[in-house]
DNA sequence: ATGAAAGCGCTAACAC
DNA sequence: GTGTTAGCGCTTTCAT
């Protein structure tokens, strides 16, 4: 079963191969391949022939290497691309990535921060011209040198921890400040509110918005109500159960993201009770789920459209100081209002016991 | 408000420079930095310790130039990764490449068949030590010296056009007759089918699965209720309106992906009727839409998993005839049932006029 | 317009 | 154990 199925990985032709088979030197060879001086045609002629014929492709890192032009690489770091707010990034990476002839190396940070500094050092190794960097922790400052030495950097979504460098991350704090108010406004005081771990910067920013909110509205925020280290659907459903099942249930949720909104979403209908929901980030569909909630939005595709219209120009070397751009989110209605039919978007007014 | 913010990219410290510093040969610096030979402790302090001083990294291009080694590199090319379906190949294929301590440059194949290879052949230059592609149509025996030369392919969802390769695709055929075969036993005999351009192998091997379904049982299918070209969900939902709007409507549809799928999807719980719907590709939450129908479900991610998988076989030289993995689907109930509340997966039974 | 020689940053031989 | 030399595949001087 097991046949040789080509002729086994014959050698690469080089330049100096098709300038043998074309008889010519090897600088014309490369003039020819690269366009860059007139030859003579006939000449030309042969070495086109003898390219095609040895299926010769030049070798874009030596050619590199000795000019000492740029790898036309950029590196993104990221952690999952099967969640969809990653992904979004990434697609819009690609495309500013594409629009200036770059390539795209998406690396998966690991699980720790060292993984995740030794992902971005293999990067600079590969010289790439730049980083783009949706940071899961840790201190950055090691990375100083290397942005020093040219290979600037972008962090999305959340800011690097000791350095000065460019990034683009939402307005968390007031976007979950709006959530909470909105749910406030609409007459709920005990909360549920599920975040993941604390250790990032932006679940910390949005918890303290929804601290913010309630201090605005002279409320007290019931610590017992507060839930952290949230991971996913599972755990915020658990969750819900829990306090729902206390002597002072809440009457209303705060999600700080997605996963967890969804899984809080789907207990809520599950049960049939009509809590109040409002999740941070939107997803697809959303206006499709079978009960009505708010979703704190923004343009997830534009943290990645920027951060990479950014990058490149430090890697044109434009020169300003370290930027942070703050997109800003917007609550939005989600969830359908009734079981068939088309109807007018309800406000999502607190209804319960 | 531009003001300097860095050393302005001092040239990258070469093994040269470290040399220098650490007053030892080049050589020297070589094998600490490669940790390959046994060399004295006190040299190799140095050696680190103006490694440090200078941000020394390898240039990991030139070195594999020198030593011939591969590149550790990938080349992934795809559509576009905000589409779950090729996110979730490419979150696959990024573990399967970190596994193999490998980078992974994934590249948007562009809007047709010229790109695409153009894209391809850039990749090559790039002496990538493989490459994993869902291919958008057109010829690809124009590949087949790059694969003889030492770069191997494997096609993902498609196979390639006039070129024997290795290639991972679904049962389109047995999907599609058996959704079909469904809506037939559910008491259907007119079914919408909805699919994308013909171009597509997968979208012709699907219409001939339903068009084998209704042989089989005797039915006629009514050319009529075939539409092709149908690009995205607004698309779908146009369709929708047209044919139930005819004198002799379906009772069901048949989508061929799941774009279409949601637009259809979206229509019918708009109009707040029974047809029966059964698309092609399961998505993200489908289980939670306001509306029962029917999906042709697979192993999303396994795409992504064995076709890396088998590219890694062939990078390490292993030696087999060019292979089509077949993976099978799945018919699988979505959408809920009621308003509210867990209820019992009921079967999609016809129940139209 | 073309070719010979040098060298990009690094490693493989080979000396020492 | 360490340094010197050559050379990976290519582009850049600089002659011709």
């Amino acid at each position: 079963m097991h046949t040789k199925s080509s002729p086994s990985a014959a050698r690469r032709p080089t330049m100096t191969d098709v300038a043998r088979v074309a008889g010519v030197s090897l600088k014309t060879v490369s003039r020819v391949v690269n366009g860059v001086a007139t030859v003579d045609q006939e000449l030309a002629e042969r070495v086109h022939a003898a390219s095609a014929e040895l299926g010769f492709r030049a070798n874009f890192a030596a050619s590199a290497l000795r000019s000492g032009s740029s790898t036309a690489t950029i590196g993104l770091l990221i952690k999952d691309l099967s969640n969809e707010f990653y992904a979004n990034i990434a697609s819009a990476v690609a495309v500013v990535a594409k629009a200036h002839h770059t390539q795209l190396i998406t690396a998966h940070s690991g699980e720790n921060a060292e993984d995740e500094l030794e992902a971005i050092f293999d990067l600079c190794r590969r010289r790439v011209d730049g980083l783009l960097i949706v940071p899961t922790g840790g201190d950055h400052s090691a990375l100083k040198s290397e942005i020093d030495l040219g290979i600037p950097m972008v962090f999305i979504d959340r800011k690097p921890v000791g350095l000065a460098a460019d990034s683009v991350v939402l307005d968390n704090f007031a976007g979950a400040r709006d959530a909470a108010t909105r749910l406030i406004n609409d007459g709920h005081s005990r909360i549920g509110i599920l975040v993941d771990t604390l250790n990032m910067a932006t679940m910390r920013d949005r918890l303290q918005g929804v601290r913010t909110a309630f201090a605005e509205a002279g409320l007290a925020l019931d610590d017992s109500l507060v839930v952290t280290n949230v991971r996913g659907p599972i755990e915020a459903s658990i969750e819900v159960d829990r306090l729902l099942a206390s002597s002072a249930p809440p009457t209303a949720f705060f999600c700080g993201n997605n996963r967890s909104g969804i899984g809080v979403l789907r207990s809520l209908w599950q049960r049939g009770t009509n809590e109040a929901l409002v999740s941070f980030d939107d997803f697809q569909l959303s206006e499709l789920m079978p009960r009505p909630f708010t979703v704190v939005r923004y343009d997830n595709r534009a943290l990645g459209t920027i951060s990479a219209e950014l990058l490149f120009r430090r890697i044109n070397r434009e020169v300003f100081d370290p930027t942070t751009v703050v997109l800003p989110t917007e609550l939005c209605d989600r969830g359908i209002t009734g079981l068939r039919g088309p109807q007018p978007q309800a406000s999502q007014r607190a209804r319960c016991t």
